[in-house]
DNA sequence: CGTTAATACTTTGAACTCAAACAATCGAAG
DNA sequence: CTTCGATTGTTTGAGTTCAAAGTATTAACG
């Protein structure tokens, strides 16, 4: 029996749907992460580097917004980048509950060898598809991504008022 | 300095269609991971609970294809499944090595009580998006795994003839 | 001023993840 | 029949993740 006849047609293209995205994903990012650890980082690792370096310092209340991740979580990816000596932890003088983390010397060097291969990376990943087609697909992401946090986000106000 | 100055058009679409799919992911497993646990699961136990309650029994080394996981990691899923009294490890008698994972009737409840619901919680969010538009995502995710794979397994052979 | 609430981060415990090392079993080649 | 190599699972160690509880600091209110 397909997922068609037992849960219906609207239901068989949306969890066709969801493990197409989920298995996409999958592989670019276990690429990624192949690719990330041949530098002796992990992905996280990186990519709080990443922003770093892109950035500038930034708290680490910015850092979890930024990558949707839990509180508590970031605290340990910070620990070990501090510990390997590539970033750095500074108490913001303005409100002493806040911690900006910054590069250090070393942070930033390795930030600049490593970014322009990882890129290159991407960019062949990307390649699979047509430019027409990476913008097409990066629309409809985006469109479902949001769609899905405003989606939500009414439930959860809607839920409030009752 | 943006993205596109400093890398180049291509990389940029590249760089922004991966940002684009992370987040899309990251927002739509993050919705499922909460549904799930409200049913006392993690997202791997139901996905395995799932596999299982479809397709009927599996070898530990097939759930570990199907779900693209490290096999060191299945045992462990499987460990809290069968610790729960959901599922259940019986040694295969014609080859002795293999572990054949099957669901409790205490397992088969739980799937038959909780899938319906997951599915419908999918098709809620998926459809943000309109009948075609998921179709065209789905196609273009497809593509984009399926080619991602082959182009890294080209390579990887290339790398062996070298 | 002092209490109370909110914010920023850390700690803790359970689960998942990988890679690498290990054990058990099977199959095939000598 | 025996040994060697491949396959199947498990174990171990490091890292990530979350939720929930805890600490420190700030802000706000009486």
């Amino acid at each position: 029996m397909t997922t068609n006849e037992r849960y219906g047609l609207r239901a068989a293209r949306a969890l066709d749907l969801w493990v197409k995205l989920a298995r996409a994903f999958s592989t670019l990012n276990h690429q990624a992460e192949v690719h990330i650890r041949s530098f002796g980082l992990t992905q996280p690792q990186f990519s709080v580097l990443e922003c770093l370096g892109h950035r500038g310092s930034m708290t680490l209340g910015e850092l979890c917004r930024k990558h949707l991740v839990s509180g508590g979580n970031m605290t340990v990816v910070v620990d070990n980048l501090e510990r390997d000596g590539l970033v750095e932890r500074i108490r913001s003088k303005d409100d002493r509950r806040q911690v900006s983390v910054e590069l250090t010397p070393a942070g930033q060097k390795l930030f600049e060898k490593i970014f322009p291969p990882h890129a290159d990376f991407i960019t062949d990943c990307a390649n699979v598809l047509a430019k027409d087609e990476q913008e097409q697909l990066s629309t409809l992401l985006k469109k479902l991504g949001l769609g899905i946090v405003k989606q939500r986000c009414n439930d959860h106000n809607k839920e409030k008022k009752d």
